[in-house]
RNA sequence: CAGAGUAAUCGGAUAAUCGCGCAGAAAUGUGAGGAAAGUCCGUGCAUUCAAGGACAGGUUGCCGGAGAAACUCCGGACGGCGUGAGCCGGUGGAUAGUGCCACAGAAAUGAAUACGUUAACCUACGGUUUAGCGUUUACUGCCGAUGGAUUUCAUAUCACAGGCGAUGGUGCAACGGUGAGUUAAGAGCAUCACCAGCAAUAACGAGAGUUAUUGGCUAGGUAAACCCCAAUCGAAUGCAAGAUUAAAUUGAAGGCUAUAAAGGCUGUCCGCCAACUUCAGACAAAUCGCUAGAGUUUGCGAGAAAUCGCAAUCCCAGACAGAUGAUUAUCUAAAACAGAACACGGCUUACGGGUUACUCUGCUUU
RNA sequence: GCGGGUGUCGUCAAGUGGUUAAGACCUCGGAUUGUGGUUCCGAUAUACAUGGGUUCGAAUCCCAUCAUCCGCC
């Protein structure tokens, strides 16, 4: 888990990063951006989202969720987030192809989705 | 040794690095389950309505006990299954009443508008229908099977007499079953024996019930069809309940009235979309409820058990975009089902690989 | 978390305990036509979500499970 100051909490934040419509898939991960940082000292935001519908069991929703989770958090900390960091908020969001994956792979599909991510 | 049955139990471990929730000033401590699941029952808790009575309606359904209660648990009775250890059971009433029982069959519940006689009607007769009268008698539906006559015989036909419900046929089911005797042949035979069922009496038991004797006598199935009987139940909504403090509101947003005309979907209306218009661009509440409880562990006592009592001991998740993860190594091995969201008691379902105790059956050996 | 509904041929669907179950669309064949469509005729095979129970007999009644859909911020 990251610590508060990373996370994306509120609902209308959630709305206002889907409104942009700025957004990027691979093998089963979706990535939503928001818009650009006006001051460039806040942080970057992150949501992770499994809806139910992808799998029932909320034991893989879970898995799939903390594996995308720390495989950010592996990038934040080497500073490996490139573009991204222009950005107030990020969305990964799973899908049902995705849940099969494991930790290598997952790593791999995020990191190759941040470097698509525009200026 | 093999195959079964019952009960209980474990639910990955250790080390290293990085990382998260909660508590705490810090050090540090602590952090998913046996089913957390399904939501099938039952409670607490909270709000609103009603608070009296009756009816309606719902739920439950062998007996006794336990329990806050329960489609709950324990023990027993009865029935069924299994060679057995054991397992399974929604198990009140069909003699309160109503309904239903397809097809087949003479007949499906009055198994029969009883039986006999007389009169009327029709007829050669048997017979059939209607009405009246009498008798309270053990009962016994339909077809065939028996004897007699006619005919050369068989087949067939005819009438009379008596017998019959055993056997055969239908069906899930035919007023209980089997055997003996009786009889021309039978039978439910005013007969005998045994079994089943009913009633009464007696004994045993707390009760469900069991056993014995006697008696006459035979009652189709279905209540998981309506229903009857007995017991029992305030109703609704669920922590997203609700309370307090602070504040002023909305955010994949809102508005679009009437009359005539006017964009797209359509033949029209409605509706939706677009257009137009009004704003807003990541500031957009916090705390309590919330976990000290029908609690955990251990010991002693009561009881056949469920369970209860007493004493000591422990405090053991509490999030709110929502915490348990990742990598590496070793342990035979990338180890099942699966993730708390107010709490608790059950039930049901899912589950890799084991462990322990007792019991049964078969085979072998002594 | 709490509550509610639905499962029947490939699709849509009827069926209030009594023949392994109506119909429409689809598919296939034939007729009509110069050809195709329309129309007409005929045929195929296939279905009661799963597992138990009640009953002589369940798509139907009862119980459990599974799948799927919806509502409540």
């Amino acid at each position: 888990m990251l610590s508060q100051k990373f996370r994306l909490k509120k609902n209308s934040s959630f709305t206002a990063t889907y409104r942009v419509k700025n957004s990027f898939y691979l093998n089963g991960v979706a990535v939503f951006v928001g818009l650009k940082k006006k001051n460039p000292n806040d942080t970057t935001k992150v949501g992770f989202v499994v809806s139910k519908k992808t799998h029932k069991r909320a034991v893989k929703r879970n898995r799939l969720k903390r594996l995308m989770r720390e495989s950010y958090r592996i990038l934040l900390k080497n500073k490996e987030l490139g573009n991204a960091e222009k950005y107030m908020s990020l969305i990964f969001v799973g899908h049902e192809k995705a849940l099969c994956h494991k930790y290598k792979e997952i790593s791999v599909i995020i990191k190759s989705l941040l470097e698509k991510i525009n200026d």
